[in-house]
This record gives C-alpha cells, structure tokens and sequence, in this order.
DNA sequence: CTTTTTGCAAATGATTTGCATTAAC
DNA sequence: GTTAATGCAAATCATTTGCAAAAAG
C-alpha cells in the first residue's frame, strides 16, 4: 500500500520520466535543497541530466503539488517534498539553514489580518528569522555550518 | 521640528548626496516599488543617475534602517520608507500589489514559533498570499491593475 | 585633502526561452 | 503515432563587482 513517486506523479496527470523520479526522490532525501543542489544530487545516478531538465522536472512536480517552492529573501528559490500541511520555516540569516516550523496556530492559513481591503486570502506564510543554534554559539564564524 | 531626509540621512551616519535623498523621496512617495521603477522616477528630478548609484543608494539606505526590503517570491525587491514599526504584507497573486497589513497579533516578534531548536529569532515575517479585490473581482483580467 | 559615493563597463548567478530530438503513453 | 519531456544553446533579468572620476565632509 505504500504511494511511490511513480504513482505521485502518473495521479498528478504528468508522464513519468527518470529524471522527474529522481528529481522528486533528491528533493525528498534533501529537504529545502535548491535547484542546483538538486542537480548535482540527480547527476550521481544520472550523469547526463541537463540543467534545464532538472529545472523542468522541478516546476512540474511544484506546480502539480507534488513539491513546494519555498522562496526565501536573498538565496535561490529552495524545494521541499512536505507538502499538504501547514507548516513555516525558520531561516538562519548566518548558515541559511531552513528548519520545518508546525503551525503555532493550527490549520491553514493560520493567521488572519486584521484590514484586509477585499483581498481574498488564500496562504498566510510565515518566515522566522534569526540564528541557528550552531551559528548562535558562533556569531562570527567564517565557516558556517 | 519636521525631520528631513537630509537629517534622517546623516543621522545615520551617512552623507548626504542629491541621488540618495532623491532615492528616498522616491520610495517615500511610492512604496513597494522596486529598483527598477525608483530609477525610473529618480531620473525625472536627476537625469543622469546611474543605475548602479540607484542600487548602491537603496543598498545603504536599507542597510541604515531607512528603508526596509521586501523580497516576495517571484518579483524583484521592493523597498518601503516605512519603518521601525511592526506590520507585514499582503500580496496579490495576479498583479503583485503590495498591502501594509497592521500586525494582527501585537508586538514583535509577534509570533513564537513552536519548536526553535536553540534557534535565536529576531524576526518573524508574516507574508499574506492572495487575489486584491479588483484581481478577485476580474480573475482573468489580462491587464491587470 | 581624505573618504565615500557615483558612473560606467563588464561579470555573475539564477532562471527562462526556443527549437530539434527523444521517450511516454 | 501523438504529445509531452529532454537536451542544448542562447537570452534575459536583477543584481554585483572593479575601478577611475567626482563630490561630501
């Protein structure tokens, strides 16, 4: 009864391709990775995938819902195969570390504000910046975690 | 008693140049704009600045706590004059206005997430995701507002 | 007159586009 | 066999870097 990424991306109406699964399983083992991470990775088990098909691979699978784009200020745009609930992150301005943050306030979107003019919300994110444990303990390390 | 952005500017520490108060003037009076339209307006009053004098002017100004960056996934950075207060943004999807949105939960941070890990957070950025009222209204609009 | 800021050119880095080839369905 | 996905090259867009000239203090 396990769900492999092969029945993920065939129920997500896309075809599946070898480098679309090992895409998806990269970004899986490597949560908030970016792209070029993630084509290095692909790369160990497929050497000849392009640049731009792990690009594609990547686009598909985030705009099918099978991945999600987490767009921090200031690095490249990062993936993560948690998908489905509603969680944030928390970001190290020193290392850009991303560590997964569950809800402080329960279900989607979790926050409401206060003047909202008409606008239709549909996703409130929220991004917690600060220092990791490891770059706190070493304010002014040059060789960040 | 009015304070000037000429006083704002040395305050900071930072010498006072026609392309830096023009930047701040510029952003002051358009807020969430980005490098490329504040050169655009900058260059109405001083024609021949150049672009990187717009980029170094917002670089210093924001690094001065004068201005304040917004990076929001997918559009280039956005700067605002309002600062020193606690408030977050509001994003329209289809023609990427900016709303100032009053904290909905008091002070900063504001929010404590769950599970930090020894994680030191200065900041938690709230970024609302959805349709203004006129995209909400016009959903397909091709020209939008 | 010392140091910062500007202006110009060129580089960089992430991502996208166009098109022919290949592989899924 | 159709249609979607890949591979390759080149383009684009925002931003940064290096260095000489100009201006602020």
């Amino acid at each position: 009864m396990d769900i492999t990424h092969e029945d993920l991306v065939r129920g997500a109406g896309l075809r599946v391709t070898k480098p679309r699964l090992a895409v998806f399983a990269a970004v899986e083992a490597n949560p908030h990775a970016d792209a070029a991470q993630i084509l290095t990775i692909v790369r160990d088990h497929i050497p000849t995938v392009s640049h731009q098909a792990v690009y594609d691979c990547l686009a598909s699978l985030a705009d099918a819902g099978l991945l999600r784009r987490i767009e921090p200020a200031g690095s490249p745009t990062r993936y993560e195969s948690r998908v489905g609930d509603n969680h944030h992150h928390m970001i190290c301005r020193q290392c850009a570390v991303i560590i997964d943050i569950d809800c402080a306030l329960g279900e989607a979107p979790c926050l409401t504000p206060d003047s909202p003019q008409g606008f239709v919300v549909d996703e409130a994110e929220v991004t917690y910046w600060g220092l990791c444990a490891t770059c706190a303990a070493h304010p002014l390390s040059l060789t960040p975690n």
